[in-house]
DNA sequence: TATTGTTATACTCTATAACTATA
DNA sequence: TATAGTTATAGAGTATAACAATA
């Protein structure tokens, strides 16, 4: 007899507000989700190219550039061609990039602690777990990438 | 010495693939996330008004009365104004509404059968207990509810 | 012809502000 | 004047399709 709590629509509307409380954080720390996402994959990965990084951020590639664009115009990154193959954009971060990348790391430092007040280890531990699992259980490859909610929506 | 997880970023994203997939899944169910959870509260309240009912879905009256009016243009629900109060608006499921809510509810069992794969019950009390305390944690009344994230978003 | 990235356009979900109708 | 809801407008995030540049 398997439980009945609906699991699946009480994580989406759950994590729905806290992604949006965690956006807040950010926003508060002047950047939003998605160009956190990006920061740290830039400082975390050794990228080739765009491509790279937009699977890494987990969005397509068109929308990549459009969060570059916005944040090339604000001064975080810059692009230049590499030399040895003209196709490739080097994403690079700027000095105000990193000062950005700091601040969002102490807003998500912070925003974590608040998380995770009256959560043991153990439990959290079991919560990672769950979700990872759970995560892979849905991630079909056959998902063509329609329009995403969000969306949400 | 707390744990390191960054679970705020991991549960963000994580959960955002999910939403995507259980929206596919209503999707191919010819429904959406934000019309499945308009068409429960339809079903499991007794509600008075749109407010509440947007209250209930968690968006603004404004958003209720756009997914309403495009429920209403696809023959999903009625609005009438109640008789002893005509500032009210009374939204009732059509049967082809009933339908699709029963066409909905199937696939989302379906989705949360495919989501707790190899997942116990026992951690699967946790992961949910952990989530309601995180959700409390961060759902401060402070947040003066801007625009949100696509996403939830 | 294949690869990398950009531009143009559009869709979904959300919001606030201004408005209409009713009380 | 207060309450219920709609309309108008906007904005963030995402996507596909068509295109340009490079190999």
């Amino acid at each position: 007899m398997p439980a009945q709590t609906p699991i699946g629509l009480q994580l989406t509307r759950g994590a729905k507000e806290i992604s949006a409380a965690f956006n807040d954080a950010l926003a508060e720390a002047g950047g939003s989700l998605p160009v956190w996402v990006v920061l740290i994959s830039l400082k975390t990965r050794r990228l080739g190219n765009q491509r790279e990084l937009a699977r890494a951020v987990g969005i397509r590639g068109a929308t990549l550039t459009h969060h570059l664009n916005a944040m090339e115009r604000d001064g975080l990154v810059t692009r230049r061609r590499a030399p040895d193959n003209r196709r490739i954009h080097l994403v690079e971060l700027t000095e105000q990039g990193e000062a950005l990348f700091h601040r969002l790391r102490a807003a998500a430092v912070a925003f974590d602690r608040r998380l995770r007040t009256g959560v043991s280890d153990e439990e959290l531990a079991t919560f990672a777990s769950v979700l990872g699992r759970m995560h892979r259980n849905v991630s079909g490859v056959d998902r063509p990438a329609g329009p995403r909610p969000g969306g949400p929506e």
